[in-house]
DNA sequence: CCGCATCCATTTTGATACTG
DNA sequence: CAGTATCAAAATGGATGCGG
């Protein structure tokens, strides 16, 4: 059964709808998708995510983490290197995610092609 | 293959990330899933989808209207009936969308677990 | 009443500089 | 390198107004 009572991420209280937000947000599927391949550090994940302000990054980052769909972790050197990690839990989703990202890449086209139908010009 | 290069939605400028933008965005997921047993009317939308303005639903609905993912019906009647349904499009990536809140749904519990760990308390 | 559009307060996001 | 602090810009939500 696919979830389609009142419960669950249509109610507002809860506690999936937090994981709703922290996932389906605009940084968070391109995170979770862009570490599916496997660790990587701070300013990689910048790099591979266009247009991702460092803030909004670590951010996003903090809250993955605390969900436990992502793991930091650090090693001591100097300068010290942080990198991030989808835990077994976090490459569930990931999955999901992916077939999400996919259609959308497949796709893209032919919505733009919608979309200029549907907007003057 | 999985779309794993720099392409893609990771590029700022693709179009693919417009649409990414669209339907990962807050309420996105929640009006695609909420559309997908058939169409709803505005108000009914709304009732259906905790917490959302009638702001938002209507702003987000012009959007996924214009990407040809909803189809926007108006019965001349009065008071005139609006409703959203699904394009075939917006029906293919609605199943993926609902597989991802179906997973969110049932790991809820454990991911709350998890950040109970994280945070302090 | 129904489906929005608009105005304004609050929240979120982004650019940039700065620190250990 | 890996972030945080700060301030400006944009998104969001609530209230309200309005034509049908």
């Amino acid at each position: 059964m696919t979830a389609q009572n009142g419960a669950g991420v249509f109610d507002e209280d809860c506690p999936s709808r937090l994981v709703l937000n922290h996932v389906a947000s605009r940084w968070g599927t391109l995170i979770v998708s862009a570490l599916r391949q496997g660790p990587l550090r701070f300013h990689a994940l910048r790099d591979r995510i266009g247009g991702i302000s460092e803030k909004m990054l670590s951010q996003t980052l903090r809250q993955l983490v605390e969900d436990g769909l992502v793991e930091r972790t650090v090693e001591p050197t100097t300068p010290p290197r942080v990198s991030y990690e989808l835990t077994p839990l976090g490459g569930e989703l990931a999955g999901h995610v992916q077939a999400l990202l996919d259609w959308i890449t497949l796709r893209a086209d032919e919505i733009v092609a919608a979309r200029s139908r549907h907007r003057p010009g």
